[in-house]
DNA sequence: ATAATATATGAACAGATATTCATATATTCA
DNA sequence: TGAATATATGAATATCTGTTCATATATTAT
C-alpha cells in the first residue's frame, strides 16, 4: 500500500496525488470524521446478529409481541437447542430481552430501533 | 418436534396444548402473518452484507459522498483486492452503486434506506 | 426429595466467509 | 499498438458460524 504524502498536487489532476488516484485531501478530511474501528466493530456485530435467516424469522415472530421459547420453536420450526442458541445471540446483541414466568422464558423485541431496522430491511428487499 | 394438534385445550393452562407450553392459538395466528422463508432469506442476506467490519467502514466512508476505489482503499486501509471483493458484496446487496469516470469507478450509497440503517445501527450500539 | 418440564450450554462437525496472491479486464495515454 | 493505471476476479486457505447431540440447570408439581 502506498503511503499518503502531502503537498504534492499533480497539475494534470488537481485533486489527486501522483496521478495515482489518491485524493489526499478528501481522504484526510474523511479520516477525521470516520467512525472508529471500535464503533465499526460493534455495528458490524449488531448487523451480524441480523444476518441469519433463523434469527430474522425469530425477530419477525416477536414483532407481534412476546413469546415463550417453545412457541418460537414451533413457529419457526427449528430445534429447541437451535432456537436457544440463536436467542442467546440476539440477546447478546441487545436485540431481544426476556422475562421469566414459571418455567417459561418470554422473549420480546428489545426496543423500537429493532422493529424499525427490520421494517427497513424488509422494505429494502422489496424494491 | 411435537405436532400441532387443534381443539385440545388443557384445563390447567387454557392457552396451552398438552401442557407442553405450545400456545397453539398464538402460533397459528402468527404463522399466517409470518414473513415467508424467501423474504427472511433476502432480509438476512441484506444484513449479512452489513455484518462485516470492513464493509461497515466502507459504507460509513461513503456517507460523505461518492469515492473511487483507491480512495476507499486508502481511507479504510485494506488491500485493493479486499476492497474490491467487499464492494462487490455491497453492490450485490444493493447497498452501493457506482459510475465510471475514466479509469476510476466511483462508488456511492445506493439509497437513503442504507444511510438510515447505518445511523440506526450506530445509535443502537451507543446505548 | 423426585419427576417432569422448559430452557441453556458445551463439543463437534459441516458449511460459509474474508483475506491474500496471482492474474485478468478495462480505460487512457503516448 | 503498447505501456501504465484502476479495478475485478478466481483459487486457496484460515477462520468463523449454525446446527445437532448430549447433557446441565432451573422451576414447578407430586
Amino acid at each position: 500500500m502506498d503511503e499518503i504524502k502531502d503537498g504534492m498536487a499533480c497539475p494534470e489532476c488537481p485533486h489527486h496525488l501522483e496521478c495515482g488516484g489518491k485524493n489526499i485531501e478528501l481522504v484526510k478530511r474523511l479520516a477525521e470524521k470516520m467512525i472508529t474501528e471500535e464503533e465499526a466493530y460493534y455495528v458490524s456485530e449488531l448487523f451480524k446478529a441480523l444476518s441469519d435467516m433463523t434469527r430474522v424469522r425469530i425477530l419477525f415472530s416477536l414483532l407481534g409481541g412476546e413469546m415463550c421459547v417453545c412457541d418460537i420453536q414451533e413457529l419457526v420450526g427449528v430445534s429447541q437447542s437451535a432456537v436457544s442458541h440463536q436467542l442467546r445471540t440476539l440477546k447478546q446483541a441487545g436485540l431481544v430481552k426476556y422475562r421469566r414466568e414459571g418455567k417459561s422464558l418470554y422473549y420480546s423485541i428489545a426496543d423500537s430501533h429493532v422493529s424499525t431496522m427490520l421494517a427497513m430491511g424488509l422494505e429494502h428487499i422489496s424494491e
